[in-house]
Order: C-alpha cells, then structure tokens, then sequence
DNA sequence: ACTGTGTGTTACCGGTCAGTAACTTATCGC
DNA sequence: GCGATAAGTTACTGACCGGTAACACACAGT
C-alpha cells in the first residue's frame, strides 16, 4: 500500500492562554473529534491511525483512550458529529423557502452542488464510510443506515409537499441523483455528471408535479423547465 | 478497528489433475487475481492483505510477489479486469435492442437494477476502490477515472442515440442516477431507492426525448410513461 | 541426464496497527 | 496548601502490514 497519510505536520494548538477572560481552551475530546473529522474525510476510515490522529491533534494515543473507548467508538462518534452537521445544513438551505417545497427541493440540490463541487470535496462522509465498513456490526453502520434513511424520508417528505403524483418514487428518484453526485465526484474534478444535477432536479420535479396553473396552495410562480429546447 | 476479513477457509483448488488431457491447471497468478477479485469486492482494499489473498489462492506471499510488483498493483489489475467484465456485461445488456437506443437505455438500467440488487452485490468496484484510494498518484487511480469516464460518454452517446434535445444532460443524469443506485446499494437492504431506477429512467427518457409520433428512423411502440397517476 | 521454469517453504526485515501500564505534570476548586 | 481531575510522557505488547532472501522441489523440453 502506499504512504497513505502525509505527514500533515500541524502546529497543534497545545494549551491556549485561557487564565484572563472566556476562552475556554478546546478540551482533548474536541480536538481529537475536530481532527478525526478533517482526516477520516481526507484520507479514509482505515487509512488513518489513532496514533496519527491523537498526535495530529497535539495530544497522544493515551489521552486518546481516555475519551474513547476505541477507534470504532471514534468512527461511530465522528459519524454522528458529521450527522448533527449535515442536517444543519440541511435545515439552512431550505429554510428561507419555507411553504414552498419545490423551491425548497431545488434550493437544496444547488446548494448541495455548490458544496459537492467545492475544491476540497470527497463526497460524502457516509457513503465513504459505508464502503469501508463492510461488517454488519459495526457501531458505525447503525449511524450511517439511519442517517440515510432519515435523508430518504425527508426527500419524499419533501415530495410529497410539492404535489408529486408519485411522491415516494420523486423522492427516491432525488435520493439517487444526490447519492450520484456524492459518488461520482471522486472520479471526476469538476466538470463531472454532478454538475447536471440542478437541471435535472427541476426536469423531475415537472414530470411528478402536476401542472395545475391556479393551485390552491401552491405558489404563484412555478415555471415550466423544458430540458433545452 | 474489527476483525475485518473472517478466516473465509477454503479448500484452496491447488494441483488439478492435469495429466490425462486439456485441463489446463489454472495459473497461481489466474487463482491469486480471482481470488482477489471476490475478496477485494467483498471486503474492501485496505482491509485485505496479501498474505490473506495468497493464501485464500492456495499459494503463498512469495509466489504472490512472483506475479506481481506490489499490491498496487494487483488493485490496478484486479480493477482492470472488472472493467473488462463490465464491458462485457453491458454489451450483453443493449445487444438485443441494438438500433432502438431508448430501449438499449431501458434494459441496460432494468440489468443493472436487478444486478445491483442481487443479495451478495456490494455496488461497483470502481466506486468503492475510488473512495480508498485517496491518493492522485495511485495506479489503480487512472484505471478508474477512465472506467467513470468511458460510462458517461456511453450514456451521452446512448441519449444521443435516442433523440435527446440535450443528450449531455441526459446522459450525465442517468450517470448520477446509476452511480447514486450503485451507493446507495450498501446503505439499503433490499428496499432501497434502487428499486425506483427503472422509473426514473423512462420518466426522464420521456422528458428529454421529444414526442414526434411519426419520427423517421424511430421505432413503432415508443410508450409514454407518466409517471404514477 | 541436464537445465530452466514455476512453485512451495521457512524465516526474516522494518514499520505500523490498536490498545495498555505506570508515572509525571499542570490546572482546577476549595 | 490540598486534593481532585485532566492531560502529557515513555515504554511496552502482540499482531499484522508490505516486501524480501535463501533454499527445496517437481516437472517440462531437449
């Protein structure tokens, strides 16, 4: 295997001045969460080590067992932060169009691509984990299954609020369109399928959704898309 | 982290009578790269070993580093030899249709859903190699950029084939749609947003391909598809 | 018989893995 | 100052990692 893990050399915090006023200096637990986060993103679940990560976070291995059990309680625990994260920004995105859940849907998937295409992008934290987890038992596919299930369920949640005909197989049909960008991002730089996303969300959207010109409802200024013309 | 790979004691093929007539023992390098195939699929890259694999073969470390260079290597080959059993697979999947890419398009999805649902199936290869194998410089790397690459300018084609008004954009959007089915694949039993593929497929076939009832060159029954009612 | 080739066997290298023991130090509230 | 708690340090275990050296053997074609 190659090297896997550069060297990464990092300034490592270490202890912060925290005597005078209300900085309360990042307790180990955090820093070893925040770094984990950072390095199991880059570079993977098993290419990291404990040992690399507790000394990336300006501490070591010892500290390290003592705010975990083990380093599968860390993937387990890193998932979970990564959830919190990810339904945060979740909730931003859609937030601004509340009551209307086609703008919130397409909202969503721009947002998600402006993100998913970033520079530093790999996807996504779940689906990556899940490649490397393949053991039924692990602490961290509970995690991971339940955070793709809640993702399925609020897509057709969504759906449904928009008026689809089929509001399970629109939001399915989302679901594997974001996944799909997820994915496909690690193969391709910038210019890969995931920029068509945005397109074919609204191309979904009119096929399911009913054009009914005067809806109760629904909101005034829900234009047509023809895919190209 | 876990145990990883279990035992998976096998009665190892060894020396095949091959004597008598034209029973060509299998090679240590054919049985390491078979062996190799299911393990790294079933398991992941990073998580299973060249002992475990030379083993597994029946053979040992040293007859492995007889075949080949270093693990790397055998990942490289490993993934380009599911490449060619891709190919071969999709070939066999649009031959019956051959001049009706709409078609083509249909039962290459309807093969890959029933495929990719089977009990034992992981996803794909390339996939699930990409998210382990961070690293730009990886040989497996560019055998895999070229595979995500041939698939979308396959798709392209095939929507253009079909009459697409925008045949990039649909044939990018049937990319997101198999990478997100293959994915999602290891998050979902059985019941996952896989089984809406098909759907999805027509429902966008349908938007993108203009209805012209008497079309030259274009088949008798091409059916609407609404999608539910 | 001789030799080349493919293969199996054993032992080993340096490095890293997850995880632990025992001890020291720094900082906190009191 | 005192004790409690959090954290740093060094050294270690046993297993596994990718990769190699040296040697033995079985069989092919000549």
């Amino acid at each position: 295997m190659k090297s896997t893990t550069p060297p990464e050399t990092g300034p490592a915090p270490g202890v912060a001045a925290h005597g005078g006023g209300a900085a309360p200096k990042p307790r180990v637990r955090d820093r070893i969460l925040d770094t984990a986060r950072s390095m199991f993103y880059r570079y993977g679940l098993r290419a990291v080590g404990v040992d690399a990560i507790a000394s990336e976070a300006g501490t070591n291995k010892m500290s390290f067992y003592r705010c975990f059990d083990s380093k599968d309680e860390l993937i387990a625990e890193y998932l979970r932060e990564q959830g919190q994260a990810y339904w945060a920004w979740w909730d931003a995105a859609i937030a601004p169009h509340a009551g209307d859940a086609r703008r919130q849907l397409e909202a969503l998937f721009d947002n998600y691509m402006s993100l998913t295409g970033k520079d530093g992008s790999r996807g996504c934290s779940f689906g990556n984990a899940v490649v490397e987890l393949p053991e039924g038992d692990h602490p961290g596919r509970r995690v991971i299954e339940a955070h793709k299930a809640e993702m399925r369920s609020r897509l057709r949640r969504l759906s449904a609020e928009a008026g689809a005909r089929d509001a399970e197989a629109l939001g399915d049909t989302l679901m594997l369109l974001m996944e799909g960008g997820y994915l496909s991002r690690l193969s391709f730089q910038s210019q890969g399928p995931l920029t068509v996303a945005g397109k074919a969300v609204r191309t979904l959207l009119d096929a399911h959704i009913p054009a009914l010109a005067a809806d109760a409802a629904a909101p005034a200024r829900r234009r047509r898309t023809a895919p190209a013309g």
